[in-house]
DNA sequence: TGACGAATGGAAAGCGCTTTCCGGCCTAGA
DNA sequence: TCTAGGCCGGAAAGCGCTTTCCATTCGTCA
């Protein structure tokens, strides 16, 4: 028997063949303790089973929680991940896309923001082009800076509900810890919020805005930083969860202020315990795992006529965290 | 001039070149926008440049936790990291590393507890087996029911020290949240936990005992179920701080009982956000992301002259969550 | 019963790389 | 000036698989 009918009975392929012959080629195959050997089948195939997927920080839950639904989809779809955590830095996420090219990935999901460089922007951008040009496909979760395949959630209109919200409540005198400023995401649901202000003739002046990365430590510095600089402050808006959580803690265990009646605190992601913190978290919500999920869609539906672009909504989630200012 | 003379102007491997002959290849490389072809370079090296992690939910800060101290050390080692996510479910595991081991994989790393049926640890290990008969390596966090190079936490010790703390406080009345009766991991702190209470004197009862995924629903529905059969428990330890945050969730909005005032609540592991849930939890720390790092550490040093085994220390890290009985 | 077509097994050509082996060149020592 | 030894470039084999192309066999229809 030769390799070309052993090759056939185990993956069927052009051809099919006899159930007998299959059940023998199986059996023969399991007897030897055979085991296919990727690489090959890459080669003489060209193309592999697995896809890449490019995250800042998989111990991050808004990362986590996008991950897990686009697992969910490549595993529907018998495809490996192979995930690439940059740990925020630009150029280790360069490198990793060209390795996921060398490796011949089918496509490229990347989570996260893009940075709002321009140099890092064309960069990327040729890394994915060449990527492409080997058939692999590319797709992204929030705005990169040029277009490919994407999911958008509305960061912007996020930004909006949460100052509506506040303003709502009466919050004139509000403070913002806000992530990296090269960051897309953040920028945008800083002008959504921005925006909403301005709409009711609100400033937001500087001093009432504290840069943190997007951590717990950040965002507990960033709460203090805003209170010292200005203790009249009555609301504070975190641009994620992670940092939110920060501020809560400042709030309670470093400044001693109750929450939400000295200050309300609203955050942004909605990620897993938002609902369990001490108090429980205002927040934009977004639907993460289904964002994931749509974002491997995307990746692995090859009829792409043009670029697609799916628009998730955001919508506010109040908890505890927020109420009318006192007095 | 030849794919000889390329191949080893761009990677080295056995012989030098003049710097002025990789310059002019690189150059050419790069002006051809060449990638070299991953599965080519794996099928003709016999290696490939890939590690695999097996997870059973990635979303769960308790895996994401060990799995970015794996991925930091696997980046170190210049090696991609295939994640494969079980969704807890054992035949899928069984199939990933079935998988892995087509790929080449390097090494596989198993997170998470084994299961305690014996079919299935001789299925995985006969897996493990073929895996390790291509040269691939394997290791473990916790224990898996068969030896291979082991990250051993002290799941015992932890639940020794859980009990411990609450024996102290004055509890006697404790109930306990555990997970599924078939995971290692989870008979362990049980077992710890157990022991202790037994050294005093103390009973433990299967009533005081209610199982759960682990998840925080679980853990929610476990709790009201416990104090629904004996509403005299003073203490509830949750065998993990997924599922002790649903118990919080559950004396707080459910039964409307108040911690630790009411009921003392003790986790385990000290996952992400533990010290914001309201009221912070009490718990058995577990250094995780340090595990995770050496678990891989592990896997990648090939100096096994024989089964390694680390062994880690759990450790009690007391909040606001646990305090003595009322009254 | 003969011939034609369908169906099936096998030989062989690659897939893109690494690496051994060989041959040519240059340097240095006699 | 001649030769031995060291270097370096190139040809070619081979990694383990898939798939095309042929050859063969079998079934079937005239």
């Amino acid at each position: 028997m030769s390799l070309a009918t052993a090759s056939r009975a185990l993956h069927g392929g052009t051809r099919v063949v006899t159930a007998e012959l299959r059940e023998r080629v199986e059996k023969a195959a399991r007897h030897l303790g055979y085991t296919s050997h990727g690489p090959a089948q890459a080669l003489a195939r060209a193309t592999t089973p697995v896809v890449g997927l490019i995250v800042h920080d998989i111990a991050d839950p808004y990362f986590s929680a996008l991950a897990i639904g686009a697992m969910r989809e490549a595993h529907e779809s018998g495809l490996l991940v192979l995930v690439c955590n940059t740990f925020r830095d630009p150029l280790l996420e360069l490198d990793y896309v060209a390795r996921l090219r060398a490796q011949r990935a089918r496509g490229v999901l990347l989570f996260g923001s893009g940075f709002t460089e321009r140099s890092y922007q064309s960069k990327l951008h040729r890394e994915l082009d060449l990527l492409a040009g080997l058939g692999g496909r590319v797709a992204c979760i929030s705005p990169h800076g040029f277009t490919t395949d994407a999911v958008l959630p509305d960061h912007r209109d996020g930004g909006r509900l949460a100052a509506q919200h506040l303003t709502d409540l009466g919050h004139r005198r509000i403070g913002v810890v806000s992530g990296p400023a090269n960051l897309l995401v953040n920028q945008e649901r800083l002008r959504g919020f921005r925006d909403q202000l301005r709409a009711l003739d609100i400033e937001l002046p500087a001093e009432q805005i504290a840069k943190a990365d997007f951590t717990r430590e950040g965002g507990r510095a960033a709460a203090i930083e805003l209170l010292g600089r200005d203790s009249e402050l009555t609301a504070i808006f975190a641009l994620n969860d992670v940092m939110a959580v920060g501020v809560l803690a400042a709030l309670r265990d470093d400044l001693k202020l109750s929450v939400p009646d000295d200050v309300s605190v609203v955050g942004f992601d909605d990620i897993a315990l938002t609902a369990d913190v001490q108090p429980a978290l205002s927040t934009i919500h977004l639907p993460l795992e289904e964002i994931g999920r749509r974002g491997m869609e995307l990746l692995l539906d090859e009829q792409a006529v043009s670029t697609r672009t799916v628009r998730v909504p955001a919508s506010l989630v109040q908890r505890a965290s927020s109420a009318p200012p006192r007095g």
